[in-house]
DNA sequence: GGGGTTTTTTAACCTATGCTAAGATGGAAA
DNA sequence: TTTCCATCTTAGCATAGGTTAAAAAACCCC
């Protein structure tokens, strides 16, 4: 854990580790990077921060914490659309909404780094390449949407369950806050069934199903994965849509001509 | 069908159309957005221009036809993640990725404008208000895919299918291709339960039941709407998602600074 | 450290949807 | 016209996953 948070001060925080495996951050970027991070706001786990049908106000940066992207059906149901992790921007396109189409809710305790229109706008123009490394950050977003309704739709309780564990891995290795087999998993098992598409009792049965075949073992708020291969092969995990890949270098020219 | 085509050219493509119904374009954003569909590539029913893990080339404008963004596993499970109709773009962030994360099919016989991603560059720096635009547009995408979310995981599948005919006909109307109750629906059974995640049997099962209840009648390739009230209610439909609103005026004070 | 709340776990039963199979329909090609 | 192939439709049966209920375990808050 010392380990991890040194090297995200160096990375000028989880945003800063994310971006960088895209781009080679310069000093200029890197002042515009922290820039967008004066601001801190704090939230307590449970509360709704951003509520479906009313009018948006800001965009964030995650500091620190888990939230939820979901919406809600009159009877209830629910369906979680994401995982917020550290790192993750919340309502980068909301400025060009009148209302919010979806709600968020923290998780956990949230540290938030709220970021005004303007100074997203003008993020763009002075530093296009960090621009950049934003909007695959953006389209990187849209690939984990995909793959949840790839997810959902024509998975079986027992692969989804495994495939979204192998994309938190993931996610979460690239902020520094995941080991190789293992990570913290702060969440209910209602709220894994409300994503994944399930009711709470299969989604019991398929966790003791995964932690009876040895793949993962989930105790108290910490995920262990037993069978690590084994399991991406079960889920049919692809990491591709979740790699941060240097921008190609066709893209880079352009941006770099600006 | 006249009327429409005529409404259409004076809006500069399918795409204008959408754009307009966020911005009034002035003149040098209508150049920009006709310079952008100077080239059309012309593609037949069924072929797949863009293939899961293959390198990006290209962004594309759809100026005619139907086009479905899908994913398949290594068993023959499909699923589509969204239709791509008159006036969508193709892959507008693929620039900054190296591979593919899904492929691209045309159902009908179809015709792009490719658009180069200089040119789209340029085009945000040049013209920032249509750049806006064209990003509620990639942000309204999203909301889509969001929704889809929802239908496919927590939605029955008669709402689901009730849901996703609603949708098309508001996003068909936006862009001149629907009547007040009925539009061309140029696909399959098979196709509609690869998008819902539904078995054809039961696709098949859930049509005929919204028609024997009056809902909606299927026949040939045209779609006609029995009981639009009845239909939005059953399937909980919210058209909020898919509204063009204007900018907001704070977003549109912070670009035209620019 | 005890009482209350939330979460997890299990069992028994039910239903929406999947699967297999086979005939009907319709359009395209020859 | 006839043939062929894709699509649609229906029937009958199978099952993954939903629902209800209730006990056990874990977690809080005084």
């Amino acid at each position: 854990m010392k380990a991890e948070q040194v090297q995200a001060e160096e990375s000028h925080g989880a945003v800063g580790l994310k971006l960088s495996a895209v781009i080679k951050l310069s000093n200029a970027e890197i002042d515009c990077l922290e820039a967008m991070q004066k601001k801190v706001k704090k939230l307590s786990a449970g509360s709704e921060f951003v509520r479906e049908g009313d009018p948006y106000d800001h965009s964030y940066i995650v500091k620190d914490g888990w939230a939820i992207r979901f919406k809600e059906l009159s009877d209830g149901r629910r369906q979680i659309l994401n995982f917020v992790l550290p790192g993750d921007f919340v309502g980068l396109f909301s400025p060009l909404f009148e209302l919010a189409d979806h709600s968020v809710a923290a998780l956990t305790d949230l540290e938030l780094h709220p970021v005004d229109p303007a100074s997203l706008v003008e993020m763009f123009s002075t530093c296009p390449r960090l621009g950049a490394a934003v909007a695959w950050s953006a389209g990187r977003d849209e690939a984990i949407l995909s793959e949840q309704v790839v997810r959902v739709g024509r998975r079986s309780a027992y692969e989804r369950t495994g495939h979204i564990i192998v994309e938190l891995l993931h996610r979460l290795r690239l902020v520094g806050e995941a080991g190789q087999k293992s990570f913290e998993l702060p969440l209910t098992q209602e709220i894994l069934a409300d994503t994944l598409g399930l009711s709470i009792v299969h989604m019991n049965r398929t966790l003791r199903r995964l932690r009876e075949n040895g793949l993962v073992r989930i105790t108290g708020d910490r995920v262990v994965i037993g069978d690590l291969e084994e399991l991406i092969s079960v889920a049919e995990f692809s990491p591709h849509y979740l790699l941060p890949c240097p921008l190609p270098r066709k893209t880079a020219a352009t941006l770099s001509s600006v």
